[in-house]
DNA sequence: ACGCTGACTATTA
DNA sequence: CTAATAGCCAGCG
């Protein structure tokens, strides 16, 4: 399964000005259905960078300052695991709003993870 | 400008 | 299962 990039929609909201591919993360993430949650490599490859994994979770780094509020607690790493929950204001928080929405947890690792993975590249 | 670090992933041992 | 290694690219001292 090929995936062409030529995605990078590249809001350019002042013109002239570059658009960081966070936006986009930004975007997809927003996206992402409740109870489904997607990893960061799913979303690098939907950008195009699939190789650089690292940047989309560097991008999450940001989306505590970005509005509006990204749920990035949807978005864990290719093991289920939640790997990034230290980062949220109490770590906590990212495993109640991932139960809330209805996915098991259990020692920071989803259960049944591929049933509730949701890939950017699916939505029409 | 250089080197380290990092919410990752895949491979190898 | 864990540990180490390589590739990735942007931010920071």
């Amino acid at each position: 399964m090929k995936k062409e990039s030529a995605k990078l929609k590249t809001v350019n909201p002042s013109g002239g000005k570059d658009v960081s591919f966070f936006e986009a993360v930004f975007e997809v993430v927003r996206q992402i259905p409740k109870g489904k949650v997607t990893s960061y490599g799913a979303i690098a490859e939907a950008l195009g960078t699939k190789e650089s994994a690292r940047m989309v979770g560097w991008a999450m780094n940001q989306s505590h300052f970005v509005k509006p509020t990204v749920p990035a607690h949807r978005v864990v790493n290719r093991q289920g695991r939640l790997s990034g929950k230290m980062h949220f204001s109490p770590p906590e928080r990212m495993q109640e709003l991932l139960e809330k929405e209805g996915i098991q947890i259990v020692e920071d690792q989803i259960i049944d993870f591929q049933k509730h993975f949701w890939d950017p590249n699916e939505m029409s």
